[in-house]
DNA sequence: CGAGTGACCCTAT
DNA sequence: AATAGGGCCACTC
C-alpha cells in the first residue's frame, strides 16, 4: 500500500461523524493537494466497510454519484442514518469551498 | 507516446 | 442557478 493511499484514507477515517468534507478537501488534508481525482479513485477501489466513505462530498457540496444510482442512494441513506440532511442531492449546510482554509462543512 | 476516462475542481458566462 | 470549458491526476489500451 503506497503512502498517499494511507494518507487519503487516514484524513477520511478522521472526519467527525455527522459532518462532511470534499473530494479536493480531503486531498489537501491528506496533504496532496490537487489530488481531489485520486481520492475518488482510492475510493472507487476501497472495499473497507467501516471507513466513512458517505462522508465525502463535491465541493459544492452534492453527492458524486449519478442521482438514483445504488451508490447515491446508499450514500445519502448512510448519511441520513447519522443525522445529515440530503435534499436533491445536496447537503443542507454544505458550502462551495475555493480557498485553503475553508471547510465544506464546519462552524459556520 | 497519444487518446480516452472518471465517486473532481475552478472560473467565467 | 445552471452550463461550458479547461485543468488535473492516474490508469488503461
Amino acid at each position: 500500500m503506497d503512502d498517499a493511499r494511507a494518507a487519503i484514507l487516514a484524513a477520511i477515517r478522521v472526519i467527525p461523524r455527522g459532518q462532511v468534507r470534499g473530494y479536493g478537501e480531503v486531498a489537501r488534508l491528506a496533504g496532496l493537494p490537487g489530488r481531489a481525482r485520486l481520492v475518488a479513485r482510492i475510493l472507487s477501489e476501497n472495499d473497507d466497510a467501516a471507513l466513512p466513505w458517505h462522508r465525502v462530498l463535491r465541493s459544492d457540496g452534492r453527492i458524486a454519484f449519478p442521482a438514483r444510482s445504488k451508490g447515491y442512494v446508499e450514500q445519502s441513506r448512510r448519511l441520513k442514518a447519522e443525522g445529515v440532511t440530503v435534499e436533491s442531492g445536496r447537503v443542507r449546510g454544505a458550502r462551495a469551498v475555493r480557498s485553503e482554509d475553508e471547510a465544506l462543512w464546519g462552524p459556520k
